[in-house]
DNA sequence: CAGGCTTTCTACAACGTTGTAAGCAACGTT
DNA sequence: AACGTTGCTTACAACGTTGTAGAAAGCCTG
């Protein structure tokens, strides 16, 4: 039972046009021209067909948002406030999810549906830069850390400062053996090697030594690499008294593992975190951490895509950087 | 530099046709041929025009999940799942955050995309059967408790069950003044209610009373709500030995209330939950939790909608069950 | 060798929409 | 009276694809 425009316009007697110019707000349509054709519309629930729109038209109001994993917590908050920005602008959102795999990745800078999509919105993990040139013109911006000085627009928050002023904060606490969970060498692991260095930096500032067995990797950032990390150290008997997590899920592990230990958090080891996900504000000890504005970045990034959209598609690639702020909680305060 | 069908036949040297019978695996090309055009596809980097195939085949090749909250973990992961069983089928998963409020959440159900969808899997909270009435055709599928009698298929786990099973295990502990945290008594809350009945019903079966000064309403089932509720219980004088929240981001809260209130968890009071989010798995303790099976209630969903896609529409709605079990962990066991 | 079948390919129309150009009144200006 | 302007409406073509019908050529069957 899906009506067409010239089922309307047969019921309001009029042309096939008109109500395609009463539908799309064209000003020049007598007031009972209008009348009887909005009447007509209601009466048979019309609704337009995006389709044969977006065929006529080259654009279907429709974004995507690639992400690597929606049940990680960061990716869902940060995906809602894609939604929300994107509704702004009138546009829906696909939401992909490409599990992180390169294959998949490539998948979606393919452009998805194919021309089903005007823009896209993409926080890849194992993308090179190579692949984003597949996009082939397809209006991008890409989050996060992993193609920084990729073809596209970028937005991101300062890792760098923002790890060195959580692990000045544990130092500002009076800590000294500060372990770092999350490090990765591999080419995936931008973020990582930012907030290693943020951290590497702070414990300069501070004239304390690098120690490298404090350091522990984290091939995936999940709670239970957290937590199989945060055993890990405690099994190698070097003591920290304080752990700075380059996630929240890690911390969330770190925790838990600590917990086991029989450890006290702060008293015993102070953990921080970095993206201030909704759970550590409700973990016991609640979790000190980095907060980026997501809300921010949402909102940088659908208005990069915006203006890529409205025309200057030949501007050369801008890099964006979000703000952030330190949140202490009682992870790290007595 | 999108190129069309026509591009590459002319570079070919054959018909559109032809080539769109290449694209499309049609059988009776001759090998050379096939080879021309497939070497001119490559050369092109040609991908076919989804809007104007959909226009011509009345098919997208895209269904929707509609969920109230993306950074509510049980709908994230339920997500996650609903997109995988979608790829099963060669589906694109548009999903749409709804917020649970009524008007988004018809806009949702009127098609979203209007014709950009060939089905509907829908998560609602607000919205009431005629509303649902309004879907006009579009294949729906809805989860949850909503919409139990309503005018489409629905899938969802045996609520009352596995309220009673919990509640079960909570005396099977030997625990007697078990609280319940989530109850609702607006329209939107048949999940709760079939919860608050299970939970009766078990009450009943040990020849427990029933008291209504133990059971604690949520508007809204967040972390924030599950701490205010048991803060207020506390607060009230009643001892609870036990807590049964109607879902884990509540029993997340009510943990965080309790430590904050210095009562041990479980030996003062134990603390069941419902979802199995992947939090409950790392929290400080680990969450007891009925666990739904989620990748079933996705896979069941993705079903029942190609089902219905691939003709059978008239059929009369179908209720399917998807399995669950209990899930014991730290925050009832000693 | 006529008739029919199979293989390979093509022309055309149609899906539902909107931009363009143009038509037709009614009105005001010279 | 002739002309331009404005307001409203319409016919037509086009967006890129695929289904239908059928043409052309080759092969088999009797």
């Amino acid at each position: 039972m899906r009506h067409r425009l010239k089922d309307v316009a047969e019921r309001a007697g009029v042309s096939v046009k008109t109500v395609s110019n009463v539908v799309n707000g064209y000003l020049h349509v007598k007031p009972d021209t209008r009348a009887r054709v909005e009447e007509a519309i209601a009466e048979l629930n019309y609704r337009p067909n995006l389709s044969a729109r977006n065929l006529r038209k080259g654009r279907t109001g429709v974004i995507a948002l690639a992400v690597p994993e929606l049940d990680i917590p960061y990716f869902a908050e940060l995906a809602r406030h894609v939604v929300a920005a994107a509704a702004d602008h009138g546009w829906t959102v696909l939401i992909d999810q490409t599990g992180g795999r390169r294959e998949q990745e490539r998948v979606a800078a393919a452009g998805i549906g194919d021309h089903m999509i005007d823009g896209l919105i993409f926080s890849p993990l194992a993308l090179t830069a190579d692949d984003l040139a597949a996009l082939d013109g397809l209006p991008t911006v890409l989050l996060g850390e992993r193609v920084d000085h990729g073809p596209a627009d970028h937005v991101a928050i300062d890792n760098v400062t923002a790890a060195r002023e959580m692990t000045a904060h544990l130092i500002g606490l009076g800590r000294r053996r500060i372990a770092a969970i999350g490090d990765q060498r591999t080419p995936e692991g931008a973020s990582a090697r930012l907030r290693l260095a943020g951290y590497a930096a702070a414990l300069a500032d501070a004239g304390i030594d690098y120690d490298e067995r404090l350091v522990a990797p984290a091939p995936v950032w999940h709670r239970a690499d957290g937590a199989a990390a945060m055993r890990q150290l405690l099994a190698s008997g070097v003591r920290p008294d304080a752990v700075f997590c380059f996630n929240d899920t890690l911390a969330l592990g770190a925790l838990r593992a600590l917990h086991e230990a029989g450890l006290k958090v702060p008293d015993d080891v102070a953990v921080a975190g970095f993206d201030d996900i909704e759970d550590g504000r409700f973990s016991v000890p609640t979790l000190t951490t980095v907060s980026p504005d997501k809300e921010q970045i949402a909102r940088l990034a659908v208005e990069l895509l915006a203006g890529r959209l409205a025309g200057d598609r030949e501007a050369p690639p801008r890099e964006l950087t979000a703000p952030h702020h330190l949140t202490p909680r009682e992870s790290t305060h007595p």
